[in-house]
DNA sequence: ACCTGAACACCGTTCAAGT
DNA sequence: ACCTGAACACCGTTCAAGT
């Protein structure tokens, strides 16, 4: 919360700033979410938001990390390592539908290579269970953050652009073009199962943890 | 080409439009690319362009059609249908990082759900010949689409990162990281073998073409 | 430690009018 | 069929100065 001070100023933290950009990203979306417009909702001028951040992208990124740090997995970790995959995915892919525009957002930190590491981070835990090399674990994790934040980027897109009411373009509605087609969440389930199914014919260093077929 | 008028007008078609900005996106990169920059290359007003297109959205999907029908595959389609999947995603791939911003370019268009059907297209008549129901080529299909498209957005944003000089982020470098990590051509190729190999694993309608284990 | 005020150098888009 | 000119309503960022 920003207190205010005894000069009348209104003195906001670094976190006040994150969390105003959070909720103008929630309520409004990406397009709205300028340094002037969060500036006015804060009640300060533009200029002092660069005393917090240097930048609008590492303002970006701290709100990306946010974004990343609110997935949590239901299922327990003792499972075997697929379900633990599979929940971890799940997780982050649920927690970039969480905020409007959340998954553009996060993808564009991602590809500026600012934070947003966790997602990685995480989806490697979760795959190095299976007892795979580290280069082969690194790489899988990497194949599903593309995945991952590209499919619910599109979704998200999808979902706005359908309650803005129509396609509105040439073609009004086209079944049998598949980018027309809803991005349901069977693409989603797929997308996982295709690519722990193709992990789990690759060679591994160590057995799997929780494999039923025993090492 | 732009041609002269009676009038004195530099008179442009809209090919002339989309050539001239492809050529500032390849030389100058997305930020540079500017309907104003545009503009004063080709000789007009800013406003000139909006006879062309309603909007820049519609000339950068213009510019991703453009990117995605220059991939050909090097590798004829008669072999077996993986094989086939390879070619198609190593060739979309490399189109994309053929032009400066070009997979950033494709991953916009993409996600607006503007054009750049021709990827997906693309790889669903390659997936399709390995005999999966239409349901399953399709979802298999976007899920490779988010894969390459990523996977090259993240590679190429890196090699500017790097050719800018140094990270000078905060831990210069850090090979412990994950995202500091090179993003290599075996990323690319394991992504594809997960998802091929997982795709061998579901089951089919029809017995897959060119499979050398038979039906 | 955090903010103001003023400025710089830009954007995309619209629209009536011109040739 | 294609362009001009002028305007509208914005952007991100810098920097000296204030409290």
């Amino acid at each position: 919360m920003p207190r205010s001070d005894s000069t009348g100023y209104v003195r906001n933290s670094r976190d006040d700033v994150v969390s105003a950009a959070l909720g103008i990203l929630d309520q409004q979306g990406l397009p709205d979410l300028t340094m002037r417009h969060l500036a006015t909702t804060l009640g300060v001028a533009p200029s002092a938001l660069y005393w917090h951040f240097p930048n609008k992208q590492s303002l970006l990124a701290a709100v990306s990390d946010q974004i990343i740090a609110a997935a949590r997995p239901s299922a327990a970790p003792t499972d075997d390592w697929r379900s633990t995959v599979r929940a971890e995915a799940a997780a982050l892919h649920d927690a970039l539908l969480a905020f409007k525009d959340g998954a553009e957002v996060v993808s564009s930190t991602l590809a500026l290579g600012l934070g947003a590491d966790a997602l990685q981070r995480r989806l490697a835990a979760a795959i190095g269970r299976g007892g795979f090399d580290d280069q082969t674990t690194a790489l899988a994790a990497e194949t599903l953050v593309h995945f991952i934040v590209g499919h619910a980027f599109h979704r998200q897109q999808r979902m706005q652009a359908d309650s803005l009411g129509a396609v509105a373009a040439q073609h009004s509605l086209d079944r049998e073009n598949p980018a027309d087609r809803p991005t349901t969440p069977q693409a989603f389930d797929l997308g996982i199962t295709l690519l722990v199914a193709g992990l789990d014919t690759q060679s591994r260093t160590t057995p799997p943890l929780g494999d039923r077929n025993g090492s």
